[in-house]
RNA sequence: GACCCGCUAGCUCAGUCGGUAGAGCAUUUGACUUUUAAUCAAAGGGUCAGGCGUUCAAGUCGCCUGCGGGUCACCA
């Protein structure tokens, strides 16, 4: 049943045995620290060698934490202990502990988690350390870290077990820290302005609010399916109808697609309205709540990503669609009205023109997407996209092709997409009668009817702007992270064959 | 889904032209009371991802399978 122990997972067993027969529980109990790694250093670094040598009363603290390297050199020995903050050397002397702890202190093994009590002092060599009076072993590691210098490199390992991933690299630590710290300072932001968080459900009866194929699952008292959630916008939106003028949720989308460096089939968002708002008021929204994370995170705003230099100072450009395809292509596409001429002008550029792409603006997101996304690498906002791929948009009054709708676009991704919302009842029922359409036409992602998203509407909606941010590619982006794995705690892997 | 790359000790990696499987860290034993990738001496540890084939002989060559990474396609 189980795989064979190795000789090292077999030796750490026999110690905890030892330590049991010692009256030592191998996986012990509570530990009151004073300090932590990183209080430590903060209340004692001001201190010379001396200073800390020569106290006549010298503070006594109890840190705890898990052995990362060792050094015995016979009756006196140093170890560097880590715990969340970082790491701390320790300096066991036999004659200090006494010989029954110094004897534990001795076979313990890196991996081990201890307590030690002792005083604060330096080294020969400058290090900060503490020299422990009372050694406490809290928990045996029955398996062996990982090489002490090279640490955990193997990717799927990294991913498989983040825990080894978090004890022995740094950097992984760090990222999936400022993570917290980005979704942390967005959430601040907002309610500082005064939203709104609230919890729309994740169990969707109805497919609406993106474009996506979704995972479905089955409740067994009601007897009916549900999708997991693709988007919680049609929900949020009965919330503005409702009177909350102004909400968000930050929470997790299900999309069953494909998976590579910035798809996980989970994937955490932000969306938010706000009533009485529009297109250009989520542009400054957006705009700033990027900026403010960045500041209060990085304490920058020019960062580096990969290769690129991104400047997020305020200023983003924001440019129409169609201005953006005229200067990659020559091709003004606001003169152009009927969509078979753009359907020709798609074929003469060898665009593959898909059956269910029956509209003008489907021709316009084409070219978009095929000459225009991979051009983008400074912040921009693009504006104006074809009310045909903008099933929930407002229409811009002055050119009922388009909408009012902006995708943020950073190093050719898309960020955010942000709209004017509908809310004429009339025109969105259109619309989804539309999508029904498509979905006959062989586009399974089209959205089904939601009637009564619409009889909520009828209700009355303020004129509002809304806008989703991808957190997962934010927190790349602000982490110089290459894959989306990287941001997640836990990303999912295919199970291991039998091993 | 297609193509490319990877998988060798607990970890990090070598492994030549196909000819008895190697190192460092870790582990065990011994020495060492300010070391820091501690040092020194000795020892143990392997289903070379799994399978099939070619061959006198396969970690190495070929094919299949699994898992991972990347690129493309699909997909917002």
């Amino acid at each position: 049943m189980e795989n064979r122990l190795t000789e090292q997972e077999i030796v750490r067993r026999e110690k905890a045995q030892e330590l049991a027969q010692k009256g030592l529980d191998p996986f012990g109990s509570r530990f009151d620290r004073t300090h932590n790694t990183d209080t430590f250093k903060a209340d004692f670094s001001q201190y010379t060698k001396d200073e800390l040598h020569e106290m006549s009363q010298p503070p006594l603290v109890k840190v705890a934490g898990r052995i990362m390297t060792k050094r015995v050199k016979g009756k006196a020995g140093f170890a560097h202990i880590q715990d969340q903050y970082g790491r701390i050397q320790i300096y066991v002397r036999q004659d200090l502990v006494g010989d029954d702890a110094y004897e534990i202190f001795d076979k313990g093994d890196l991996g081990d988690i201890v307590g030690v009590e002792g005083h604060p002092m330096i080294t020969n060599t400058g290090e900060l350390s503490i020299k422990v009076v009372n050694y406490t072993h809290l928990v045996k590691a029955l398996r062996p870290l990982p090489d002490k210098f090279h640490g955990l490199v193997d990717v799927e390992e990294r991913y498989r077990r983040r825990y080894v991933d978090l004890i022995m690299n740094e950097d992984s630590k760090k990222t999936l820290i400022l993570r917290s710290k980005i979704i942390s300072s967005m959430r601040r932001y907002l309610d500082n302005l005064g939203y709104l968080e609230v919890e729309t459900p994740v169990l969707h009866p109805i497919l609406g609010g993106a474009n996506a194929r979704p995972f479905v699952t089955h409740h067994n008292t009601l007897d009916m399916p549900f999708y997991l959630r693709i988007a919680p916008e049609l929900y949020l939106k009965r919330l503005i109808v409702g009177g909350l003028d102004c909400v968000y949720e930050i929470g997790r989308l299900f999309r069953n697609e494909g998976m590579d460096p910035t798809h996980n089939p989970e994937f955490t968002t932000i969306e938010l309205y706000l009533a009485y708002s529009d297109l250009a008021g989520m542009m400054d929204l957006c705009e700033n709540v990027i900026i403010n994370i960045a500041e209060e995170t990085l304490g920058k705003t020019l960062i580096q990503f990969g290769e690129k230099e991104i400047n997020l100072a305020k200023g983003w450009r924001r440019a129409h669609m169609v201005d953006l395809i005229f200067e990659e292509t020559g091709i003004n596409f606001f003169e152009i009205h009927d969509f078979e001429t753009a359907k020709q002008l798609a074929l003469d550029h060898h665009l593959k023109v898909e059956p269910h792409l029956y509209g003008f603006g489907h021709i316009v997101n084409l070219f978009f997407e095929h000459y225009c996304e991979e051009k983008i690498i400074q912040p921009t906002f693009v504006y104006g996209h074809p009310i045909e791929v903008s099933p929930l948009t407002k229409k811009d009054p002055k050119d009922p092709r388009f909408t009012q709708r902006f995708e943020l676009f950073i190093d050719t991704r898309e960020y955010a997409n942000a709209y004017t919302e509908l809310n004429d009842p009339i025109d969105q029922l259109e619309r989804f009668e539309n999508q029904l359409k498509e979905k006959a036409l062989g586009n399974d992602e089209a959205n089904e009817m939601d009637i009564d998203f619409v009889e909520s509407l009828e209700y009355g909606m303020p004129p509002t702007g809304g806008i989703g941010i991808g957190i997962d590619r934010l927190v790349m982006l602000l982490t110089n992270s290459a894959s989306i794995r990287d941001v997640l705690l836990f990303p999912h892997m295919k199970n291991r064959g039998k091993l």
